[in-house]
DNA sequence: TGAACATATGAGCAATCATTCATATGAATA
DNA sequence: TATTCATATGAATGATTGCTCATATGTTCA
């Protein structure tokens, strides 16, 4: 009976079954998966990016982001509050002022990686 | 005159005029943002996000990353020319089949940061 | 050259998403 | 308490996206 699982794989499958295997155990739980990607989309939108790039320097407030970006208050808090879900963001209330700002240097680490990857390549190509 | 760009924001926005600068200046131009969200977003697809998992321990041929995560060819041919876009992936043609791998160690970088952050926060709440 | 296989790609569709608009919550102040 | 300001959020919508299906391209082998 043969493995139904490798019945999508090219024809010579028997030369990669190993790399298969190995490649399958690579792979996080499902869950794991998911939240990592959850991160990483997170960061894919170029409004919550700048979010983050502007709280790189220091603390704000959903206003002075909302100026910062150029964007509505309502835009804002809408995407502060997925970056708050993934504890990319924190914030602190101060009277009627909710200050927000980075969770985790993680984040930092992130960008910079990133950061490198886009230099490396535009210097590479184009 | 006053500053029009300053009018979205809080009433006490004297205070933080500021801060709002200093943020102003932290973010890159438009174009670099772009690109750095672009190799998010492409990080933060599930699929796209198993397939680099994937080439992490050593490259792979299309059909074999169809078997690996169970799917279509078609559908992982779609997320890989975006990851090649990208310079995420790297492709080398052997015979009829080609074999994908990872282009860039930031990728790998980028992995574990974002790792060690998902970690960080199951550990913290939940 | 023709058949078979591996991969790439265009069109179409269902699902997801980022924003707007209207409104609710929460805090300070008169 | 009533008003005002700062923020949060639900609903609606136009735009984006990931997949499927059909088909094209490119390679090998007979």
């Amino acid at each position: 009976m043969p493995d139904l699982d490798f019945a999508a794989c090219c024809s010579e499958h028997e030369i990669h079954e190993c790399a298969i295997e190995r490649a399958r155990r690579a792979l996080p739980p499902e869950r794991q998966v998911q939240r990592l990607a959850d991160v990483f989309k997170a960061m894919g939108d170029p409004t919550r990016l700048r979010i983050i790039l502007a709280l790189r320097v220091g603390e704000l407030c959903v206003c002075d982001l909302a100026a910062v970006l150029n964007m509505s208050q309502s835009a804002i808090s809408h995407q502060l509050r997925i970056l708050r879900g993934l504890h990319l963001v924190r914030n602190r209330r101060e009277g009627k002022e909710v200050y927000y700002s980075l969770d985790d240097d993680h984040v930092i680490s992130m960008l910079a990686q990133a950061a490198d990857h886009v230099r490396h390549t535009l210097e590479t190509e184009e």
